[in-house]
This record gives C-alpha cells, structure tokens and sequence, in this order.
DNA sequence: CGTCGGTCGTAC
DNA sequence: GACGTACGACCGACGT
C-alpha cells in the first residue's frame, strides 16, 4: 500500500519569483504576461512530477491580515505591487482552474498560513506532504513527513536539509527568523545578528525563550544589541510563526486534480500567447489518474491500403495527445533495416497497419512509401508531437535510415516495464503482453517461421503481416496505460524513468549511429601473428601430449590432463567435472609443462576468435566504421550491455590484449578522447556509508589502495608495498562484490582464516562499511528491495530463500547493487548532458562508446583543450557525493594512448 | 543442420 | 557453495 501525497503550491511566492526573473514578456494583446508563464511551467512541471497526488495551489489574498493587527510597521516599507505584476493574477487563477487544479485564494489569511493549516492537516490524517515553495520562512513547517521542493531551482528540503541549509533544526526555525529579522517585511530582529550568529546561538541555548534567560551571559556589542532587543523579540516571534491552526473549510480528501478543461484551457493559451504549450496540449492534459482499464474484448485492427483510408489515420495521428507507433522492417539489424510498413494506434483496441514495401508474388499494390513517409515526416519530426513505442531506439534508427528524424519520443514500454521492475520479465513485448495484460500475441516466428527458411518481413502476406502489426502498435499503447499509473506510484521510480532512461534512449542512438573506426589492416595483421603462435602452440602442445587434441575443447583437456596424465584435481566445475580453467591450470603450470601452453593457447585464441577475427567482419560497408548496438533494459542493476559486438570487453590487461585497443583509431583531423570516473564504485560505497576513514581518504586525494592497505595492515602509506597493495585492493573490490572469506582467500592465495583476519582488519578500520553492509542487507530483508541513489530499485524475491545458496546470493547482489547501480545511473545522467551540450554546442566533436565507468570520444584536434575541460566538468557534475567524483580524461591517436 | 547447456574468458 | 554485472566463442550432445 502506498501513501497518499499531497503537494501544495505556494503560488504567491512563485508569481513574485517569476515576475523578476523572467523578461518583460507580453501577450498578443500586449498585456504582461512573464510572471504566468514563469508559474504556469513550474506548474506543469509539478504535474508531470507528481501525476497521482492531491493537490492545491494557494495565492494570496489582497488586505489585510492579521499580522497587520499585531504590528502596525508589518510589510510597511514593501513597496506597492507593480501594476504589471497585479494584472497577471487573474489570468494565472483562471489558467490554474483551467489545468484542473484545486485553487484556494482566502482573504484575510496569508499564503503561509493557508499552506501551513493544510500541510499539518493532512500530514495527521497520514499524507506525505511536499511543499513547493521558494520561501525560506516554510522550513519551520519540515518534519518527517512534510519536505519542501523549490521547482524553479529543483532542491528538496527534508528535515536533515533544513539541518545542512539553516544550521538549526525546523522547530527551531521560528526562532531563528525571529533573531533575523526580515528586512523585505519589516520584521525587527538583533541588530547585526545574521544566519551565523542566530544559528551558532540556537545550537548552544536551543530555543530563543533559553536565548533570553540567557541574555546577559552574552559578551560584547553584539550581546548588548540582544539585550536591546529583549522586548521587541516575542513580536518578531510572533510574525514570523506561520499559525497552522486555523480552520479551514477544505476537506485535504477534496484536494483532487480534476481533468483539465480542454476548452478553457485552449482559449486561455491562445489569449496569452502560449503556443508552443498550445501545441503539446494533447500530452500535457492526458489523465492524471490511472487511465480506465479498457481492455478491448474485441480488438479492430485495420490494413490501410488507400489514400483515403491513411487520411483518416493521419487526421486522428495529428489530434492525438499521444500515439503508439511501430516500424516492420527487412532486418534485426538496425543499421540494415529498411521500412516495410508502420503501424499505429490511438486508443487500446484499435490500431491500424500501412503496408508499404511487401514484395512477394501476388502482393497486392500498396500507398507509396516515400509519399507516406514524407506525409508523415512533419508529425514524426514534431518534438510536440509525442510518441510513445516499444524500444524505440529501433524505430529511432530504421526512420533515420529513411532520412527522417524521429522528434517527441515521449514514453518506451520497454524502459517502463524495465524501470518498473528490471528482474520480473524479459522486457521485449511478448513476454510483457504475458505478464501485464495476460494477452497472448502473435509471434514473429507464427508468421515469419524460423530457421533458414524464415522469411524477411516484406515476403510475409499482408493478411498476415497487418493483424500481427497492428497488435504491435496496439499493445504497446496498452501496455503504456498498464505500467505508466505503476511506476508514477513511485515518483523516485517515474523520475528515473523520465529524467533518464527516456533521454538516454535517444542518446545511445546517436552514440551507436556514430560508431568508431577501427583499423582493420591492423587486426588482420595481428591475426595472422597469432595465428602462427597458435600453430606452433598446438604442436608443442601435441608433441607433449603424445597425440594430436583439441585445444580448444575443455572436455579433451580434462581426458589428458586428469585421466592420462594423472594431474592432482585441484577444483571442480558445478557439474561435478574437474575444471580446467585459468586458475587451475596457473597452479598446475608450476609443476608441469603442459597446463602453461594450454593457458597461452586459450589466451591467444581468445583474442583471435572474439577479438581481432571478428571485429573487421562487423565494419559496417556503408561508413567503414563499427556500429555496436547498446541495451537498455537488460542488466539488473542498471547498467547497459552492449552487443554485436560487444565493445564493453575489448581486452586492456594484458600487453597483447591492449594491442587490439590500438585498432580503435580516430580519423584525419580528429584525436580519440577516453575520459573515465576514477574508482567511482567505491567512492559510492564511501558516499552511501558515510565513513569517515573512507571519506576522508577520498576527499585527501589519497590512492585508496595504498590508503587501506596502510590502515588494514598497520603501516605508513609509503611503506606500503605492492604486495601490500594488491591485497588491499583485492579487499576492496571484494566489499563491492560482496565478497566472503573464501573467495578473498582464493584470489589471494591465503587460507581462509588469514582472508578472515583481513576482513575483521578492514571492518575494524572502516566501521561506517561495516554498518553500511550490515544495514543495506537488513533494508534489503525487510522491504525486499534495494536502491540507488537515484531511486532505481532492484527487487530481491531471495533475499529471504530457506536455500541458503539462494540467500547468501541475493545478499551479495543488495551490496552490490546500490554500488553499481548508482554508478550506472551516474554515468547515464552524464551521457544526457555531455550529449546536450555536444549538439547546443555544434561542437566537433562526437561520443563515440560508454564502458560503464568510461565515455569515448572523438574530438576535431583544434577543440581537445575545450572539449576535454568540458567532458570533465560536465562529468564530474553529474551527482554531488560526499567526496568529489575525480576523471580521468586522456588522448591519443588511438584508445589504448588515450588511457 | 540448428539449438542449447556447459565451460571458459574478456571487460568494469 | 563460496565475488557482482554483462557478451560471446567454442564444444559437443541432442533433436529434426
């Protein structure tokens, strides 16, 4: 069950703020208007953040109050309001009425009092409570369920914000204010008594009445001026309490958003000029609650094949708030794919296919797809117009390989369902029409087949190919009005959705179109080096066998290994086989000949297979570049894959692994640009314990390695060996992972009790981790989930398995997760800006690949000083931690000179 | 001939 | 069983 929430709007301290921020703006009529539009954005943006909440927009009243009874000089010296701000007062409460949103204007009460009267109500009868304001005044009104929000500059206020932000604690604010003063509505307070000195006073004496008691202990002027004051003081108090008992005639329940009224709303947009808001009216007003379940007993699919018919469609397209789109194409492959048709659907049940370039014999004559396309090119082109669709990154790049540039990618059900819950599904659409609509679609492969006679989607009749595509774009729109209300329940998880996933979608879409240029004469040299290594490998390796082998199959190494030759079994796969791989065969290559030329075979073919054989056959002819394709909803935690190929693991620890590095080159006139975040996950793990040996490590600027193993081991940082120093490391990627003694015994060659030793060692040192660790799997048992710091969430069914195994591995993941979760989301949110900035910009420059905790780039020469200095500040900006988040950013002709 | 589980190895 | 997240090559069993 969820908490009800209620957001109150401090409107008369947003029209003010808006009036002398924003330009003299006007209306077609030539009224001002500024300070509308300042508060109508904020508004909407409020709307967009919180779609399910109650919610009020409060203004004040003109006259007087009763603060005016109490003290004749109060807001005495505020000037008059300025004739062009009055005028707009109005017009903004005829637009709040008109967006549905519940008004409250009373006279003889202030703003404050009215916002403060409801937040204390409601958070009685439970509500959670947010308060957009940019009045520092409501700090007072904070506790453990009310928090202020400043949509203009987007801070959030909870109590330990008040704590960071004022020095004092909300309940201590009245005073506070009071020893201030506030020169705007001519409330005395101490004469030069500031912020510092108020707050310094209140954390020793703790409330003014104290402060007063104590007057005389205070030293100096400025002790003189308190005494001065003494009298003066209650008053100050007095104004400056926002009186929340008063009672008003509004049931908090009542509270609701109604549906915007399209009419009023229309003309009102238009009187004031507001046409850009006028155009996306469709997406802005959509229902704020849970759209009504329809799910359609019958479903109306069409096929379009007139132009009359595709009219119609496009009439509807264009009224529409909101559409479901999908593109059939020639091919999987997104740098291959060419139109075959696109289908479409507005309201569930009802969608429509335009087949477009079938080619088989006997099919029958379709619309034009160039015209079609070009009809449609200023609606898919309009970022008004929104769109909604199933990983439309796909549909992003098919529609550019027909030269047009998808605009308004407002929702993607595969991010919904991926955001919502990245573990419960696969997040392709079958399995989601399963799951959340329990619908059985038709499958690709029911009217494709499969294997080598599986045909392309332009062979597929159009009987066929339309019902199958237009359930497509169908159940997508469905599906959206299924997760959309799921994930605005949480509005941590909506925001992640909105804010990131979303953008991002279209970014790693320029980042794959872009690609990067490889050197293929370089691999193809470098294959056939180690080709010959290989060759001479495997004699070797047969001579000593006795016999010829497989190299390459584990199952003809184990024969020889174990059976013939008899080796000690030293470690055994999960099926219960004797294993054979790297660290077995490390340890056996002491003492024999053989397990050394295994291990140096598997490593050179390695690189040859996956690596300097496959990359050139993956260079796309049209551009001579490698396009890879970035996932989005396929790692739990929040990170992207990458696939055909998969550039996230071309080798870098080794000399001949690197060397594949240097294949990826940039071209003429450019430089290949790799800036990475140094250490992020443990400066996330320093961040989300607060551990201050950890912090503080960081925040010296110390090597981490070197700064543990000299903690854990009880030397001075420059006695710290190497040795010394790989343990620690060992041990600090080990905390990240979740790591128990065995398997730091393991990768360190130690016994287990000497791991364990180490550990309580580490424990001992860092307390904070320890805490951290302990209570990240305590959270995890107790809510079932864990979190990043942007709110993603990852759901741990395990956590509380009977199955030992099951369990301990759901506890490693809640450590993990969190970790590298936040980093994921880190790096995303960077990728947005360093993108927008790229394209604001017009820079020369591209980002080229994303390796979890690395962007790529390729940058015009002349621009590197610039380009580089940008990359690491908008980087570095991308959270603010407890420690600075530190980049490495280097250059080079190739990626591996670029590290 | 295609699919799929098992094993191994690359990255962060 | 034992250190998290991915992708993918290769082998070899198995099914069509």
């Amino acid at each position: 069950m969820t908490t009800k929430r209620l957001i109150l709007v401090d409107g008369s301290s947003f029209l003010f703020r808006a009036y002398h921020a924003l330009p003299p703006l006007t209306s077609p009529q030539g009224l001002a208007i500024n300070a509308v539009y300042g508060v109508s954005n904020m508004l909407r943006k409020m709307l967009s953040d919180y779609p399910q909440d109650h919610f009020a927009v409060i203004f004040d009243a003109p006259g007087k109050t009763f603060r005016h009874d109490l003290y004749d000089q109060y807001k005495a010296h505020r000037p008059p309001m300025p004739d062009d701000l009055r005028c707009q007062i109005e017009p903004l409460h005829r637009l709040v009425r008109a967006m549905g949103l519940p008004l409250i204007v009373e006279s003889g009460i202030e703003a404050d009092d009215v916002l403060g009267c409801l937040a204390k109500k409601a958070d009685q009868l439970g509500f959670e409570v947010i308060i957009s304001t940019g009045d520092k005044d409501m700090a007072q009104l904070v506790n453990a369920h009310i928090m202020l929000e400043n949509t203009m500059n987007n801070s959030r206020m909870d109590v330990q914000g008040v704590i960071d932000k004022f020095g004092v604690r909300p309940d201590q604010i009245i005073d506070y204010l009071a020893l201030i003063g506030d020169a705007v509505d001519n409330i005395p307070g101490v004469p030069k008594v500031g912020p510092k000195t108020a707050a310094k006073w209140l954390e020793q004496y703790e409330s003014l009445d104290n402060l007063i008691a104590n007057a005389d202990k205070i030293t100096g002027k400025i002790g003189e001026n308190l005494r001065a004051s003494l009298e003066q003081l209650p008053l100050s108090k007095q104004l400056t309490t926002i009186k929340w008992d008063i009672d008003l005639p509004y049931a908090i329940d009542d509270l609701e958003r109604k549906p915007a009224d399209p009419t009023e709303l229309k003309a009102l947009l238009s009187e004031f000029g507001f046409t850009t808001w006028l155009k996306t009216l469709g997406s802005e007003t959509a229902a704020p609650i849970s759209e009504p379940e329809t799910p359609p007993g019958k479903t109306d699919y069409e096929t379009v094949l007139s132009e009359e018919h595709f009219e119609r469609w496009f009439a509807k397209l264009d009224n529409a708030e909101l559409f479901a789109f999908d593109t059939e194409t020639t091919s999987l492959d997104y740098s291959k794919a060419r139109i075959v048709g696109v289908s479409f659907a507005v309201e569930p049940g009802h969608a429509a296919y335009v087949p477009l370039a079938h080619d088989y014999p006997g099919a029958p004559e379709q619309l034009d797809k160039t015209r079609v396309l070009e009809r449609l090119r200023p609606l898919l082109e309009n970022p008004a117009k929104a769109k909604l669709g199933q990983n439309l990154k796909y549909d992003l790049h098919v529609l550019a390989n027909e030269g047009i540039d998808l605009k308004g990618v407002a929702h993607d059900t595969m991010l919904e369902s991926y955001v919502y819950n990245s573990t419960a599904t696969k997040h392709n659409m079958d399995d989601l029409a399963k799951k959340y609509l329990g619908v059985d679609t038709i499958h690709f492969e029911d009217i494709a087949g499969k294997g080598a006679k599986q045909l392309s989607f332009d062979e597929i009749a159009i009987e066929e190919a339309g019902p199958y595509a237009a359930e497509d774009a169908d159940i997508t729109l469905r599906l959206h009005h299924k997760l959309r209300p799921l994930l605005a329940e949480h509005d941590a998880l909506y925001r992640l959705y909105a804010d990131i996933e979303v953008p991002l979608l279209s970014v790693l879409a320029r980042i794959e179109r872009n690609g990067v240029a490889v050197d293929t004469d370089m691999l193809a040299q470098q294959s056939m080096e180690l080709a010959s290594q290989i060759i001479s490998l495997e004699h070797h390796a047969h001579d000593l066998a006795g016999h010829s082998f497989n190299l390459g199959s584990p199952k003809q190494i184990q024969e020889i290994l174990y059976d013939r030759l008899q080796l000690p079994v030293l470690k055994k796969t999960p099926k219960g086989q004797p294993s054979t791989d790297e660290s077995v065969l490390q340890e056996l290559a002491a003492d024999y000949p053989l397990p050394r030329l295994i291990l140096e075979h598997r490593s050179l073919s390695k690189l040859k297979s996956t690596y300097t054989d496959k990359l050139p056959e993956q260079v796309d002819p049209n551009t001579g570049r490698i396009h890879t394709s970035y996932h989005q909803a396929v790692a739990a935690t929040g990170r992207l894959s990458s696939s055909d190929p998969n550039l996230q693991n071309i080798p870098i620890r080794t000399e001949e692994g690197r060397k594949i590095r240097k294949a990826f080159i940039a071209p003429p006139g450019y430089k290949i640009v790799a800036a990475d975040y140094s250490q992020i996950e443990l400066r996330i793990m320093a961040h989300l314990s607060g551990d201050a040996g950890l912090l503080k490590a960081f925040s010296e600027g110390l090597d981490v390695h070197t700064a543990t193993a000299a903690e854990v081991f009880g030397v001075a940082p420059e006695q710290v060996t190497h040795d010394l120093r790989r343990s620690a490391k060992a041990i600090n990627f080990g905390l990240i992972y979740g790591m128990s003694s065995f398997g730091l015994a393991q990768q360190l060659g130690l016994t287990r009790g000497q791991a364990q030793s180490y550990i309580d060692l580490y424990f001992a040192r860092y307390p904070g981790v320890k805490d951290y660790m302990d209570s990240i799997r305590a959270l995890a048992r107790e809510q079932g989930y864990v979190e990043t710091l942007f709110g993603r969430r990852l759901y741990l069914p395990d956590i509380n398995s009977r199955n030992a195994a099951q369990r301990q591995y759901a506890e490693r993941t809640a450590i993990n997760a969190p970790m590298q979760g936040t980093a994921a989301d880190i790096i995303k949110r960077a990728m947005i800006a360093t993108d927008r900035w790229l394209i604001e910009a017009r820079e020369d420059a591209k980002m080229i690949m994303q390796v979890h905790d690395e962007l790529v780039f390729e940058v015009a020469k002349d621009r590197l000083d610039h380009c580089m200095d940008r990359i690491r500040t908008l980087m570095n900006s991308a959270a603010d931690l407890k420690v600075p988040l530190l980049v490495d950013v280097g250059v080079g002709d190739n990626w591996d000179e670029a590290h």
